[in-house]
DNA sequence: CTAAGTAAGTTGGACTGTACAACTAACTAT
DNA sequence: ATAGTTAGTTGTACAGTCCAACTTACTTAG
């Protein structure tokens, strides 16, 4: 297999003989990034490059490379480095995932890949050139993704939607003032069922996590509070989930 | 810094040039396993080695090693092996904890370590000449470890403590036969808190994790059902906390 | 100017599950 | 027999959601 063959010769040349003499593991960091556009979860998506020896050439991937152990201090800055590039945001809800390894699943070779995942406002930042939003729909992607990366977005996928129902995680996916319904419509377009009004409004107002600002959204109908994150706020963890479904 | 040092000559000797002609991070895996013992969360160590070149000689560490290329498929076997040459145990609950990698949390260089965190029982196995068992008083460890080990166990301890709460965890550190007080104890040693009686009783017996066995529990006073945890059951999530403490 | 429409926000009763505390049950030891 | 101890149950109070109806504040059509 190709891991061992490349293997073999990594780690020769070391100034001592005999410890750190076998071979290592590729390693990598991707980042699912996710907003909400159109009234819909989505996630941001790269194309791989097509050059001779790329793996998967032109599929679809999350945004991700290779550790640059003279750039990047650590796993999480090089996870932050990843999502600037791609999406100019320099300061996301950003929390890691977990990492897969296997000899397998890279044709390079065994490889380990440290995986975060990131949530943002639809208006943040600036794409970059080869990314592009993906919709769920139903809490899936339609395309197929390189390496793991399918199962990666699902795991991601999954604790998002897990952790909305007991975190002001969504708050992330907001932009700087919102009203209490938007957030609702928020919770309930990752959840992908209603939640009730008066329940939802009772915990986020009492989970001191939103404050009130001065002005008012104005529409057709009645105002709308508006409300802003409670500065330097962590995400809140509620005791009770919302009622699951079924 | 020794980490560059190292690193430039790694991923040299490569078939085709260029692409993978970078230096790599160590990897490796290491392991957080528990126990109940004596009334108290236990938390098993072992003694780094005392050879030339070896980082943080004779100190105290989580189990771990490199990944080996060669004998492991992936992460999670990885990790299941090493628990199996410390303890001796095949068929614990292992879970991924997260991933630590840095410039500087190893002084050979770049690395990253994988961690687990692992759950059994008491009697399971036997254990490796190097390692031992360690009490944590009041969720903390008195001894200092090695490397990031002791950040790693500090955060292993956090997501047990708070996956107690709501899930059916402290499950797998019971031994095959246990009564619900025996259960229970357990859940107020993790959580280092007491918890009340009959609602205790109800969520555990409506959750259908376990199933009352045959034979009663015989002591000094009124005799205990047995149970044994419900064949092949996934670890169970209530949709509610524990009532959280203050 | 009024009436209809709509979304924001509130209110109240039913229900669910925990908190707290007192209770009964089953055994041992003296 | 009686006291002591732990297992297990019961009942009332309370907290927070569920559900549904309600009020409020605005726009728009006639």
């Amino acid at each position: 297999m190709a891991g061992e063959a490349l293997g073999k010769d990594l780690g020769k040349g070391l100034g001592k003989p005999g410890q750190l003499d076998f071979p290592r593991p590729l390693t990598t960091v991707d980042v699912a990034i996710f907003t909400i556009r159109d009234d819909r979860l989505q996630v941001l998506l790269v194309r791989r490059p097509a050059g001779e020896g790329e793996p998967f050439p032109e599929s679809l991937a999350l945004p991700g490379g290779f550790v640059d152990v003279a750039k990047d201090r650590d796993l999480a800055a090089c996870a932050a480095r990843k999502l600037k590039e791609k999406t100019g945001v320099t300061s996301p809800y950003l929390e890691q995932l977990g990492s897969w390894g296997s000899a397998t699943r890279d044709p390079r070779g065994w490889s380990a890949t440290h995986a975060y995942f990131a949530l943002i406002p639809e208006e943040a930042g600036e794409l970059s050139a080869d990314a592009r939003w993906f919709p769920l729909s139903g809490g899936r992607l339609k395309e197929k993704l390189a390496f793991d990366h399918g199962e990666i977005l699902s795991t991601a996928i999954q604790r998002l939607r897990n952790k909305v129902e007991y975190t002001s995680l969504p708050a992330y996916l907001m932009p700087a003032e919102f009203t209490l319904p938007d957030l609702q419509r928020v919770y309930e377009i990752v959840l992908d069922r209603p939640l009730e009004k008066s329940a939802f409004r009772t915990r986020i107002l009492s989970a001191d996590m939103i404050e009130p600002v001065a002005r008012m959204r104005r529409g057709p109908n009645r105002p709308a509070q508006l409300y802003r994150l409670t500065k330097g706020r962590e995400p809140v963890y509620f005791v009770r989930t919302f009622n699951p479904p079924e």
